[in-house]
DNA sequence: CATGCGATGTTTACAGTGTCAACACGATGG
DNA sequence: CCATCGTGTTGACACTGTAAACATCGCATG
């Protein structure tokens, strides 16, 4: 042991998969960036705090990341799959193709309120080149092909007017993302704020919002 | 004339308002600002390349605002005041409240279609202070006022459903406003891109809601 | 077991940034 | 004509993103 070479402690976590040098640096930085922001903003985040945060020098996220939009681009992918996963979850308990089109709807909003670092660098101005599509595991539906084909389905089922399924796709989307938008940047000031209000405004909106879209066959 | 004082040319332009050494440096930095991001993306603005394009040195901005948030402030400002007088335009020519209802969201969407930059900055994450409410000259109505009582309007008029305005208010603010971001932050990949698609889309988009949210009474 | 190689982290360096303080200029009012 | 204040400049500092050269560690191979 030479009298200079301060070695890692490697005590991060007791049962870390004993990877190279600190455990799981690479993932390490995606969770430090998104403390990071959450903590301080977006106009906090910063390479060399992310990767002091980590306990590594500021060069050592180079090993892992192109340059500090690579590092985002992996924040934005970890989003669009946790995003699509409580979709599903949310969606699970359903059958009826319209309370799992209430679901899908609730569950984006609740997500973009639960974790806006996330939304914000998913959705946010901060790439200059095209993010790459999240890559999906194997057999799993993406966020926007999960609402696509729940909205397709209730079509099939009669319960929503039928047509193109396109335009009523986009109308809700933009309904959600609108919603958790304007949630997430803080627009809705008098309105009831916390996850909790978040939940009862999404299900009304997204009711209202199919309400309108129904098949004119009304019971 | 000293040796060594080089003059500024005051040739910036021939019919500027004759202010003190610029003409009019606070607005030519919001400018600036603008056209910086509309050319080389968010991530490209820094004071000091917006100081070198108005043609004045890095410190030179801190005359007029406070700091780097101070700038985009103004450039938010200017946004919400456009967009209301955009929507007042566009409304301006009908008299009948669905009508100016499709107008408004239409009006929305188009700015933010028109106008990347600021709709960017207005409702992007770039601000750690909340933002101050933008000064509307005497009279005048804010986008969302504009909005919230175009809805009443319509419900007045017995053309929308009756009751609260506000999640009716809601579920009109967030389509456009999802719509407009979607289309803003390039999610709408096949769709038809540019100021004309845009329209058209806004257009379906704000009907096929407006549809859904009519008064029972149909006919 | 020794050894060498590739993956990982460190050091050092450089240009660019936000911000501040000290200074210089120039129009304006007494 | 001169003092003053609004405006722009110069110079400095700490910080950032990024690259190159270097050091270290774990594993595979002899």
């Amino acid at each position: 042991m030479a009298t200079r070479g301060k070695r890692k402690q490697a005590a991060e976590a007791p049962e870390d998969k004993g990877r190279y040098h600190h455990g799981d640096l690479r993932q390490a930085l995606v969770d430090a960036a998104v403390v990071l922001i959450a903590e301080e903003g977006f106009g906090a985040l910063s390479l060399r705090e992310v990767a002091r945060r980590a306990g590594v020098t500021h060069a050592a996220p180079y090993r892992h990341f192109a340059d500090k939009e690579a590092l985002l681009e992996a924040v934005a992918h970890e989003g669009f799959r946790a995003m699509a996963r409580e979709m599903r979850e949310r969606m699970a308990p359903h059958t009826g193709p319209l309370e799992r089109l209430y679901a899908a709807g609730e569950a984006y909003v609740l997500f973009a309120v639960r974790h806006p670092p996330h939304f914000r660098v998913m959705f946010g101005p901060h790439f200059t080149r095209p993010m790459s599509p999240p890559p999906e595991p194997e057999g799993e539906q993406g966020a926007f092909t999960l609402l696509v084909s729940t909205i397709e389905a209730a079509q099939a089922a009669g319960l929503l007017r039928p047509g193109e399924s396109r335009p009523l796709t986009l109308t809700a989307w933009s309904l959600v993302h609108g919603l958790a938008s304007l949630f997430v940047d803080r627009q809705l000031g008098e309105s009831p704020q916390g996850v909790e209000g978040a939940e009862a405004l999404a299900s009304v909106q997204t009711r209202l919002l199919v309400e309108g879209l129904r098949a004119p066959a009304r019971g």
